[in-house]
DNA sequence: TTGAAAGCGGTACCAA
DNA sequence: TTGGTACCGCTTTCAA
């Protein structure tokens, strides 16, 4: 077993106190610089490492960052992580990550454990069903940060960021609509998820702009899978749908292939619209119209102002809802009128 | 200021001794079940949190592991932490994850934190130009396991789960030619990684058994990205390829869409293959041919080999090279004979 | 400018 | 089965 290099060995190998080496080693301007250069140099020459533990123990924090989310596997997910973990390296932060697999027990067991890590604040993404409150009260209690983006919980005035989904939604079916479509079908998920609720909502408050009739059928409510798109196209093929928003674009691109391999034509039958601008959307024929949520983004601003806060640069609850810009990208899956 | 609830604390509360405490609330069989009933419910009514900087400074082990990747966003990479996330918290270990950003100083800086945060074990993908020795060396000194995945560092025989990239690109490069292509481009990344240079090699070798001739421009050494397909498009539309293997699916995907804009017919026109077997693999129409290599599986099982190693239960050098099997996927993209 | 010493909150050895 | 106590390695107050 190697033994560890302490800043007691160094002391006593220099003859000086710990505390000097500690001061040194931490650029404080209380050390000369000469007795400064002499221990850097002499606990490179050791092979010295700070034990973050013993420095977190006695300073009541952890320089860490945690951050939960529903579900690790998507790449808007890792657009956004990208994003933060470029911020919060930059800034000497560490990242611990973990997924609540949209379960909320798991999500409670997340934040105890994250709490433990002693994680200076927090970034969440609600699993569904998650009110925001339940296993959030220890954090709340010790003051300790906690930024919710893109889910949000619902009906909470807390720091988030977000978008208008209820407005990207609103604005997408609108165009659909001018485009031509009148029997219009929603792919969505779970209505517990802010996010997929308030898409809903908008798409209904355009079929009422326009004065198109709403019917509960029209709303395929699925996991948002690959193969829910599959199943979601059988269902619209046989109800003679006309248009097609989903809530994600993945979805929305094996919705719309498996219509194509049925003889459908896109946009002159069917007219798309999906959500996010993944890779996909850019990349299926036709291209996909989307609303543009630029992940990395949305990862480097969250990242930002919770560590704005924790150096006290702003606070997070001077101004709690954030909403971020997003904006509609019309491709040739919708763009044609007859 | 919330005052932390310690141990001490508890002991006072139900006059007994802190070791007790300790022993109780982590199950330890010496404590009679009365008392430990007694202390965890105690420890619960007054909110108390184990400090594991406090636990992990004494045990000297921090129940963390690092991820280390040269980028996070990509669908291939998403899948991978997922796979990795779900087995560490399902054994109660913490996940704490940066980005090279394909830096090779990064990488460095990037081990040093992880180095410094006692992680338990380490899983890496190299940056390009790392050569796997500098900055992990205090990590061979305190034999702490650090197993690298995907890319894994040239020509030296440490613990590493990979699939065989030479004999995939050999593969899928034999197919084109056996759909009939005689002029086949591969579209790669830096050489300096292991796996772009490992495919190019096995492309070499396909053209090579098969008696087809190769020039050093049906290499397109390019960053990857999607723009890079679509310039590669332009060069390989120019020099009459009749077949493209890229090293990655969406950059194969951003290639065959700007040819088909073009005018060519995929695939009787030109044949087209990618790698990774990604989301977007499946969708563009035609679909591509592609490697299928599994992220999910793989991010699951170095999670669970580190995880054993830790435990005892198995030994990272004892096997140290291990290569997971990827296959190949033949799709409308290339499946056409004349 | 430097040193001594008291914690931070646990764990584990030794004794009872 | 329980208690006393000595650490783990660092930071910081107070004194020199």
């Amino acid at each position: 077993m190697h033994k560890e290099v302490t800043i007691y060995d160094i002391a006593e190998k220099l003859s000086i106190s710990a505390s000097t080496v500690s001061r040194a080693l931490n650029a404080n301007s209380l050390v000369s610089k000469k007795t400064q250069q002499k221990i850097i140099a002499m606990a490179t020459s050791m092979g010295y490492r700070s034990n973050t533990f013993a420095a977190n123990l006695r300073m009541q924090r952890s320089n860490t960052i945690g951050l939960i989310v529903p579900r690790l596997n998507s790449y808007f997910m890792s657009e956004v992580i990208s994003g933060i973990e470029s911020v919060t390296n930059d800034a000497g932060y560490n990242l611990i990550i973990s997924q609540s697999m949209e379960n909320v027990d798991k999500e409670i067991s997340n934040l105890k454990t994250m709490f433990n890590n002693r994680v200076d604040g927090l970034l969440v993404s609600v699993a569904a069903g998650s009110n925001g409150l339940t296993g959030f009260d220890i954090f709340r209690d010790r003051k300790i940060p906690v930024l919710f983006f893109d889910r949000a919980p619902h009906g909470l005035t807390v720091p988030s960021v977000t978008i208008d989904n209820e407005n990207a939604a609103f604005l997408i079916t609108q165009h659909l609509i001018e485009m031509g479509a009148k029997n219009i079908f929603h792919i969505t998920g779970h209505q517990s998820v802010s996010v997929y609720k308030e898409r809903t909502s908008g798409f209904k408050r355009a079929l009422l702009a326009a004065g198109l009739p709403f019917n509960e059928n029209q709303l395929i409510v699925t996991d948002l899978s690959e193969k829910a798109g599959i199943a979601a196209a059988k269902l619209i093929a046989e109800l003679k749908g006309d248009g097609v928003f989903a809530a994600n674009d993945s979805c929305a691109a094996t919705c719309m292939n498996e219509l194509k391999l049925q003889g459908f034509k896109i946009p002159q039958d069917v007219k798309f619209a999906g959500f996010n601008n993944d890779l996909i959307s850019r990349n299926i024929d036709p291209a996909l119209t989307t609303i543009n949520y630029p992940g990395f983004e949305m990862g480097k601003v969250i990242a930002a102002k919770l560590l704005d806060h924790l150096s006290h640069k702003s606070d997070l609850h001077s101004s709690p809802l954030i909403t971020m810009k997003s904006e509609l990208v019309i491709r040739a899956s919708s763009n044609y009128k007859p």
